[in-house]
DNA sequence: AATGAATGAGGATTCATTCAT
DNA sequence: AATGAATGAATCCTCATTCAT
């Protein structure tokens, strides 16, 4: 296990462990030696992989996401339905929350707590996902598959709904199936909740 | 106007100057020194009035989300429908980010980045939010208005609509009608966007 | 001695301590904690009235220099011949060098040992030093008071001749009477060696 | 030329190495690393050579006085008069300035950057130049070349006009002719500058 | 012998907080 | 009550040196 592709390993190691310490205590109440003690190595080993703190961050952030939307983009999607597409991507989305508690705090979180050069970078971070999302969405609606509603504000809606479960999941530890919860936030979205 | 009531100006002041700052920096890059200057004061007297920033910014937390509570609560509720009831609080909420950028980042943005003393205090913010809307949908479900779901999932669903607005609000100046967003909105919650 | 003007109390305190600290140790090796200490005062307190230890140092280079200037600029030059002139600065330079060891130690040692941003800085007040030499010197050509040399080697002589003197006064405990050195180096830069 | 002996030859590029290193960075902005790079060695291999960072400076500094006096040395002086021996000396020393301006900045300007350790060492050795200029001199009075002037004081004169070109032969690149500058400043050394 | 990844002692600097005025 | 000069604990980062390979 020491043998490890030498580089990748330590350096997987600090990112794991800036994963726990940077999720526990947030980007400035992290301490670069805590994070070097959890790795198991000394405190200026982090800065041959890393050039600061910032970066550390940075790293983790964009690494994060990166695996949030891998975990999402797992089967074609344009062969579905919007509200087929919403639903995985829900389950997807609650399951990663689940799966990576630390990692879910740290993106939902933690973004915006950053250097002020790092905070444009974390906005471009939001400003996408929401772009991606209004595309589904705007397919959706060209498609002929909803009806006609201001696609900027169901983003909005549908984000938000995504969102609100972080905090529950990884801080409240609330315990939710992610298919059934993700089936029935998807029927209200698409049937309302009127009777 | 400086002359009123003494301990009650310069308190008032600080805790202006304390929004102004902390919206803008955030908690850790927030500098007493920048408030005091702000608020026009020296910056001992800060600790005249608050004893640590930590408590500055507990104080402000727990104002803003006064103010905001209070935004919401001009009418009698009991009297309404759900759905009207929904779209009073959809109305006020957007007001209110809308009329107090400043307030809504640090009630929505920088209620993790406390101190680990504050951490508890400001999940029970949330939670307690959380409850708030619960019962109000658990009332519209009993009184028979709305079909039945999860009032758990449901009340996420609803409080995820209304928070992913700050961000493009505050951040992105996005423009929006408030009476006419919450009633878009309301309406997508109540009748689904399926054909 | 407390109550003397606030600001140039400590300041002035900062840049004495910092001249003995500076003078032993030099740039590198001089540590903020000990000056600090050296003043009497707490280390953050530096900071107050000092951006940073090369700030420190380069108000403590400018100071000594304004004060070798002014030592040596103690009577009106012009009405001299420039023999007189030699003889007078080089007393008043030797002077200086005997009363004020520390600070001679540092211009004359320390001036090179800077931050990259201050080494053109350093270098420039080498360079003036030069030129103000090397115009008297010229002067004294123009009045026809010394054979037709070339200017700019008999100014680096000069110079050199001055400087020379540094180390054996401050670091070998060289004891010499001003006047008289100056007069016996003058007189050898006049009438040469030569029987 | 890899192959010649082994450990002269890595000796040797890391000598040269560091002297171009110490004579652009100083003593304490010189970094190991850099200067194995540019001995295309690697770090480690600088401390199979030479104990410590201070040593190899200290080894540096030997050699290149070494290679100064050798530089001077070349014919025998015994037989020559004073004047032809400060007009050589100061030939030489200037010829060595303009040829090898790396080490003429160690030696001339980082003697004292050194350790507290190699401080005294780098004394003795200006001393000991001293010494050596001085023996020069008395041997010229002794022999009744020149009039009785005190040796002391004419030798930190000459030691002083060798010492002033450096910096403006290194530093500002001034140009001159060996030969001819050693001429002049001898000339002006023993016939004076008077009418 | 040669290497360079790993180390951690050491130091400049920041900033919340105090307290004498 | 108000102040702001003074403080020093706390932290990021550097870099000479080591040592397993």
């Amino acid at each position: 296990m020491e043998i490890v592709c030498k580089s990748g390993g330590k350096r997987q190691a600090i990112i794991e462990a800036g994963i726990k310490v940077f999720s526990q205590k947030g980007f400035h109440d992290a301490r670069m030696e805590e994070i070097a003690v959890t790795a198991g190595i000394g405190k200026g080993t982090i800065y041959e992989y890393f050039t600061s703190k910032t970066h550390l961050f940075q790293e983790i952030i964009a690494a994060s996401v990166n695996t949030y939307y891998e975990s999402l983009a797992t089967i074609d999607m344009d062969a579905l339905t919007l509200r087929e597409r919403i639903q995985i991507l829900l389950t997807g989305h609650l399951r990663f929350c689940i799966e990576n508690k630390d990692l879910t705090r740290i993106v939902f979180w933690d973004v915006e707590i950053m250097d002020e050069e790092l905070k444009e970078w974390g906005n471009n971070l939001r400003k996408e996902k929401q772009l991606r999302m209004k595309e589904i969405i705007d397919q959706g609606i060209t498609r002929g598959e909803i009806r006609n509603v201001d696609s900027e504000l169901l983003t909005l809606l549908v984000i938000g709904s995504f969102a609100s479960f972080w905090a529950p999941i990884t801080i409240d530890a609330l315990v939710i199936d992610p298919e059934e919860t993700a089936k029935q936030i998807t029927d209200i979205i698409f049937n309302g909740i009127k009777l």
